[in-house]
DNA sequence: TGTACATCAGTGAACGCGCGTTCACTGATGTAC
DNA sequence: TGTACATCAGTGAACGCGCGTTCACTGATGTAC
């Protein structure tokens, strides 16, 4: 049955959010385009009429999420303590469904297509130029900064990445709170 | 055909050697048992006989890594700077077969079993410890070393991951140097 | 505004494929004498 | 040391399953008049 222009453009979204909270909690493989249209409310049938491939549904989802306009990228950043403290948040650990995709598929999206990775590949300079912005060391030179916002990133998204692989809650939490002081503490 | 005792020791070991580059290359769901068992030189069939399932190889595998007699696990920290060096070098990047499996699976394994996720929490205690040895300012408290040992370890594990994902070999060598240049120039 | 009809979003059966796993069989190994 | 035979590692066909993808069909939408 045919379907209203309005409704066409509310299932692709559902379709998006669907899929950008799917694979961020069981990862690239772990969904199939059928339980994605299920979650979505609709048949499998009909995914190919909004999307090429499963592979297009993936690199349109990572754009979703941490493209220009994505849901984890609107808000700007305006301060490392407070945005270190929440990506490094328990609530971000036990939530992948809605936090960084980079911590959460990251390692798969690097043996995806080139054009999912061109999106992430875009979303971490932009975070990289974000962070640059609010180092602890204003004064510095912007190098000098750029490094700065290089080293955190790179801390920030290997920290939650590891802090859900642990099985040891309090190991868990050490890596997390650890990785945040490191952060926070450490101007030169 | 049976198969001398030494044959089925060796066949083992080659089942996981080929286990442990192609997990760490294509991804768990990248590599089927067919696929390493071909690669060990045998057929699919007589995977059982090793091994209880699919899952169980990867548990094995993940201990042939990164256990306590693990590949990646035998030798010792001597220092950090020449550690991180090694560990954010392109080659480290470029071949992630023989390299660390939580910079080439880590997301993966988040979402693995129970036994995956302790072989690589018994490692992840291990590395912070020998890490924690080996900090810059030998003068701390034993606090402030493990600190620094769960920043270090964190930051290299993301870059190495987000150096993988990258599509921008400048980006990518940039984000590989100045993760180095932050984690060794950074004294208290 | 009302009617007739072309469009096309959604459905669900069907496809070929590769997966993890099982199993009857084979024949070299290694043990009992 | 030699022989007879039980053991069991490896083979390859077969299984059921879920996957991505296709397609004939349905019926509401939205346009042409």
């Amino acid at each position: 049955m045919k379907v209203s222009r309005q409704q066409v453009a509310e299932n692709r979204s559902q379709i998006l959010d669907a899929a950008a909270r799917m694979i961020r909690e069981e990862g690239l493989n772990g969904v199939s385009v059928a339980k994605v249209m299920q979650a979505a409310g609709l048949t499998h049938g009909g995914f190919y009429g909004y999307f090429g491939s499963k592979d297009d549904l993936v690199t349109a989802t990572l754009d979703h999420i941490h493209g220009v306009n994505g849901t984890n990228s609107s808000a700007d950043i305006t301060n490392l303590a407070d945005y270190a403290t929440e990506y490094l948040s328990r609530t971000h650990r036990d939530n992948p469904g809605l936090g960084c995709a980079f911590a959460a598929i990251g390692c798969e999206v690097g043996r995806s297509s080139a054009d999912s990775r061109a999106v992430l590949t875009d979303a971490t300079r932009r975070q990289i130029e974000k962070l640059s912005t609010v180092t602890d060391n204003k004064t510095a030179e912007p190098a000098e900064r750029r490094r700065e916002a290089i080293g955190n990133w790179s801390a920030m998204v290997g920290a939650v990445m590891l802090a859900r692989l642990v099985v040891d809650t309090e190991l868990s939490d050490e890596i997390l709170d650890e990785t945040l002081h490191w952060i926070t503490s450490k101007p030169k």
